[in-house]
RNA sequence: GCUGGCGUAGCUCAAUGGUAGAGCAGCUGAUUUGUAAUCAGCAGGUUGCGGGUUCGAUUCCCAUCGCCAGCUCCA
């Protein structure tokens, strides 16, 4: 028999029969048994475990513990999923089954709706298959024989996947009388998915076009164990409880109701200090940055959103109004009247940059499907700006202001993304002022050394954007910041300056946001602490407890006393067992509780007790208030400018 | 906007083709309490809104509004 030379990565070499799997070869070559193998790098390409070895190679084990293993295990289980469907349900048409971040889902087309109830049947099935333990096969085929193949099994989206491929070889993958069009890899057996469940059906459009048809799409998660799903299952658990819509109304911050309309949110008073904690410290850091605080009004005359161009690609975002005669537009963003601003005065290239600042109060008309607790809504107030320069000051500006994001995302701890959008179909401006502004974003990336994505097509119909986007407590992906770089508004108004040249010369605008839509960020900010918030954000920073009504004179006194010191206390003085209100303080997430009895009235203390269970025992007033001072100050941080 | 699900007291949730119940919160009283729920009583709902089927609907059907998940779109 022929033989090959094969070697392990990083390790030794061994002569092996010609033809021998990659995973039989891993078997013979690996010393240790150790984590299993999922797939298989051969010469650095990743390949099913299945694939036979036909020369000399270098072979590397795609262990279980890897990322795209998980991936290789949830696409498998997408294809099992797809399996059970068809088995039970003959007329569904399969479409695609991609694995996706925690998990996987399978889009079919089928005339009847699947409901939760059908979930355990095809779970049930699922299993079935899962117990055959099939071997996966993958078939290459010639690319008009699999439109032939896929044409006798009246799967017509594959056929016109296919149609549309212009590879001439493709491969097919399946199990028992299964088959699916795939790239792969793919587990090797249908044994090997484990642990999966389903999670969900909902709509989704062939090919993520609302013009298609809407196909149904099963979702599912699948892990190597039964003990990690369990895991998985748990946070999701823990996520829930997390959700700001849910601690919204327990810690009674705001709520949106439908007597006012969707996607309006009314701040009880907790939330709307939280509101004003942020935006007050916001408008001192950018002050301090060199921004200019401005206001401009809610509704400006139509006519100024179609010079913008709003009128022509934002219309249908937008509401509009009529007064004596005239047609108004509410706001959806903030730039026209800071474009008035600047316009208001001739001005000097001595005078660049200019930043101005606003807490723009903005209204867009989101389709009802898409409206979400605080992070998806109709009125929403942007800590937004327009930094207005020279050319040359362009990059500089953007390097500022990308550092200016990060600094605050970093004060509240949150990780990160940032992606760069380009430019989109619809859209206003020259090819050329496109590029530029492309060229300037990605250039103030690769400067400061930041990874980022580029999201082709994505950008404001004004200008290409640089977003960050911070994750909720399900992992979804929320845009806060925005970079928004815009060659076309400063032409379409006539924005100029006087050059040294004395000549007139031609701005350039930077749209940006930092926190973005402060109810979107609030939001994300509830999630990401879980309600509580550090104590420099919290509404309510301390509670005063008395043991007994005779402490109530102490307790008015002590309230008074913190409140003058400028600390946010709250006093619950009720005929309660003391044990009762820690309670409530504590579900309320308060930071400190100042517990108040005979031996604090006598010394004329406090006993603060923490949000984390800890005593910290008898003090005098004037140090907790130095202790909540010290912890107000953290935010200083982000006045320093590097 | 689209697909599917859901809508019962302030909140969390029960129940049934024969005109709705619990816990918490609220109110009243008792209790005077030291680190996550003291006890008792009272009160609270045209079952989202509007139609229809039925002797009778909260339950079944239709429409509408809202919410939830996902898709599309976006801060």
């Amino acid at each position: 028999m022929d033989e090959i030379n094969v070697s392990i990565e990083g390790g030794e070499s061994q002569r092996l029969p010609k033809g021998i799997s990659a995973g039989e070869a891993l078997e013979r070559l690996r010393k240790k048994k150790g984590i299993p193998a999922v797939a298989a790098k051969i010469n650095g390409e990743l390949f099913d475990l299945s694939k036979p070895l036909e020369q000399d190679c270098t072979i590397e084990p795609l262990n279980q513990n890897n990322e795209k293993a998980l991936e290789i295990l949830r696409h498998t289980a997408s294809h099992v999923m797809a399996q059970a469907v068809q088995s039970l349900y003959p007329e569904a048409k399969i479409t695609i089954g991609p694995a996706i971040e925690n998990g996987f889902y399978y889009d079919f087309d089928y005339p009847e709706t699947f409901s939760v109830e059908d979930i355990p049947k095809i779970e049930a099935k699922m299993q079935e298959i899962i117990q055959q333990a099939s071997p996966v096969l993958r078939r290459e085929l010639d690319r008009q024989e699999a439109i032939q193949v896929f044409t006798e099994r009246d799967e017509t989206y594959k056929v016109e996947m296919l149609e549309e491929m212009e590879e001439p070889v493709v491969s097919v993958y399946g199990q028992d009388d299964w088959l699916d069009l795939c790239r792969g890899p793919h587990l090797v057996n249908t044994s090997e998915v484990k642990a999966f469940k389903l999670t969900g059906v909902a709509g989704a459009y062939w090919r993520g076009d609302e013009r298609n048809p809407m196909l149904q799409r099963i979702y599912g998660t699948a892990f190597f164990s039964k003990k990690d799903l369990k895991r998985h299952l748990q946070l999701l658990e823990e996520a829930k409880k997390r959700d700001h819509r849910k601690l919204g109304k327990q810690l009674d911050l705001f709520h949106v109701s439908d007597e006012a309309g969707p996607g309006l949110v009314i701040y009880h008073p907790k939330g709307a200090l939280l509101r004003h904690i942020i935006e007050t410290f916001e408008k001192e850091a950018h002050l301090r940055r060199g921004y200019q605080m401005v206001s401009g009004p809610q509704l400006l005359k139509t006519e100024m959103w179609k010079q913008s161009g709003h009128f022509e690609n934002y219309r249908e975002n937008m509401y509009f109004t009529e007064v004596e005669g005239q047609s108004y537009g509410i706001k959806p963003m903030n730039c026209l009247a800071h474009m008035l601003i600047y316009k208001s005065a001739i001005r000097s290239y001595r005078d660049l940059p200019i930043r101005y600042f606003e807490m723009g109060l903005v209204h867009r008309h989101e389709k009802s499907g898409v409206l979400h607790g605080l992070t998806r809504v109709r009125q929403f107030t942007q800590d937004d700006a327009h930094l207005i320069c020279t050319p040359e000051q362009l990059n500089d500006e953007i390097k500022g202001v990308i550092d200016f994001a990060l600094d605050m995302l970093e004060l509240f701890g949150f990780e990160y993304e940032i992606e760069l959008s380009t430019q989109p179909e619809k859209r206003i401006g020259t090819d050329e002022d496109w590029e530029r502004a492309t060229v300037a974003l990605e250039k103030a990336l690769i400067d400061k050394q930041i990874p980022y994505t580029i999201c082709a097509g994505e950008g404001a119909f004004y200008g290409p954007k640089i977003d960050i986007l911070l994750k909720d407590a399900l992992n979804r992906r929320w845009q806060c910041s925005t970079i928004q770089c815009d060659f076309t508004l400063p032409e379409r108004f006539d924005l100029t300056y006087i050059g040294p040249d004395g000549g007139k010369h031609r701005p350039v605008m930077l749209h940006r946001t930092l926190l973005g839509s402060m109810e979107r960020f609030l939001g994300v900010l509830i999630e990401h602490y879980a309600g509580a918030f550090p104590t420099w954000l919290a509404p309510v920073q301390a509670i005063i407890l008395t043991v007994t009504d005779r402490h109530q004179s102490y307790g008015e006194e002590l309230y008074k006393k913190l409140l003058n010191n400028g600390i946010r206390v709250e006093k619950d003085l009720r005929n309660e067992k003391l044990g009762y209100k820690i309670r409530e303080a504590q579900l309320q997430k308060i930071p400190y509780m100042l517990v108040v009895g005979d031996r604090e009235v006598e010394a004329a203390g406090v006993s603060p007790r923490r949000r984390d269970g800890k005593d910290l025992k008898l003090m005098e007033v004037a140090d907790f208030v130095e202790l909540v001072r010290e912890e107000n100050a953290v935010a200083d941080s982000i006045f320093a400018i590097a």
